[in-house]
DNA sequence: GTTATCTATATAAGTATTTATATAGTAATA
DNA sequence: TATTACTATATAAATACTTATATAGATAAC
C-alpha cells in the first residue's frame, strides 16, 4: 500500500489535496496515478493517524485551501517504507494484457491499427518526459548528478521513465515490423 | 477494469480458477497480478453475466474441480476489449514511488542497499523469462515468427517483459554507480 | 452577461483488491 | 501415524480505487 507513504513523502511541505494532484499529475505520472477523490480521504486518514496535521490557507481563487504537512510520527512512517523492501508487486500492465490475447482477434489489420495507437501514446509520453529533462537541464547547471539530494533521486525517476518508455517504444517498432511481415501489411 | 477481460481470454478451453491463478504466477507474471481470491468471484460474475458457464470436473488431487469456459457472448466481450484503445492507466510501480523519495532517508548506504536488492530481484526475473524463451525455442522450431498466431502475441508480452526489465537493470546499473561516486562509497 | 475554465474541497455509491480464514482430499515425508 | 505440502474451492472483512456528483469563488472568453 504506497499511497499513503507517497503523500507522507510529499508534504515535506505544506500541500494542498489539489495541488498534490497536480503533482501526480506531472512529476509522479510516468509511475503513479490517482484520482483527486482518492486523495482527499486519503489525507484525512493521515491526519486522523497522526502521520499529517492541516492548517488552512488563503486562496487566491476559489475556496481556501487546506494545507497538510507531516508531523514528526509521519516523517518515521516514510522512513520506514523507504528501508523496507523495494515494492515489486502488484504489477498490472493492461495493455500487454490486450496483447496477450490479441491472437483472437483474427484481424491482423486492427491489430496492427492497436499497436501504432499504442506506440504514439508512447512517444507522446517520451516527449513529455525529454522536455521535462530538457527544461531541468537548462535551469539548473548542477543537472544531474550535482543536483540537490532529494532532486538526485527525483531525476532518477526520470532517467528510469525515459528509458522504460524508449525500451517499449523499441519493443513496439519491432512488433510492427513483425506483424507487417507475417500478413504481408504496409 | 481488465481482469475480467483477462479471465475471457484465458478461458477459451475450460480451466479451473486454481489452474487459471498458476497462468498468473508463470506466463503473465510479468505484467499482471491477481489473488486467488479474487478470481473465483470473478469467475462466478463472469458466469452470472452470461459470459461464462462452469461445468464440474474430476480431480486426481482434492476436491472436485469447476471448470469454466466462456460462451459466444463472452468471446464477443472479449473481442471488444481487443478492439478497444490500447490501457495505458492507471500506472502504479511502487519501487519508482519508494525512489522518488529516497533523499529523505540521508542515509546512503542505505539507500544503495535498497538499489542492490532491487537489482537482484530484476535479474531473476530476467533470468526467468531468459530461460522461459530459450525452452519455448528449443521446443518449439518455429519460435517466434512462424509460432501459431496466438502464441505469436504471448511470445511479443515475453519480449516487452525482456526487453523492459533489461532496460530496468541497465538503469539501476547506472544508479548504482552514480550513488556510488557521489557519495565514494564502494 | 452568460458560459466555460480553473481553483478548491468533499462525499456517496459502486467496484476492485487484499488479507485472513475455513474446508477437504491426496500424497509424500519424517 | 503425525506432519507437511500440494491441490482445490470458497467466503468474510477490510482496504483501495473509480465514477459520479455537489458546492463555490474567481477569472477569462464570447
Amino acid at each position: 500500500m504506497s499511497l499513503p507513504h507517497i503523500l507522507l513523502g510529499l508534504i515535506a511541505e505544506p500541500m494542498s489535496g489539489y495541488a498534490i494532484k497536480q503533482e501526480f499529475d506531472t512529476k509522479l505520472g510516468h509511475f503513479w496515478f490517482a484520482e483527486l477523490s482518492q486523495l482527499y480521504p486519503a489525507l484525512k486518514k493521515l491526519e486522523a493517524d497522526g502521520l499529517a496535521e492541516s492548517t488552512a490557507g488563503p486562496s487566491s481563487k476559489g475556496p481556501p485551501k487546506k494545507l497538510y504537512r507531516r508531523t514528526d510520527a509521519g516523517r518515521e512512517e516514510l522512513l520506514r517504507w523507504l528501508a523496507s523492501e523495494p515494492g515489486v508487486l502488484p504489477i498490472r500492465h493492461p495493455y500487454l494484457a490486450q496483447v496477450f490475447f490479441l491472437g483472437a482477434s483474427k484481424n491482423p489489420a486492427s491489430t496492427l491499427a492497436f499497436f501504432r495507437e499504442l506506440k504514439q501514446r508512447l512517444v507522446a509520453t517520451v516527449q513529455r518526459l525529454n522536455a521535462v529533462e530538457a527544461g531541468w537541464a537548462s535551469e539548473d547547471p548542477r543537472y544531474p548528478d550535482e543536483l540537490p539530494e532529494d532532486e538526485f533521486y527525483v531525476q532518477m525517476t526520470l532517467t528510469a521513465g525515459l528509458a522504460v518508455h524508449t525500451a517499449y517504444c523499441a519493443w513496439c517498432d519491432d512488433c510492427i515490423a513483425r506483424i507487417q511481415r507475417r500478413f504481408s501489411l504496409a
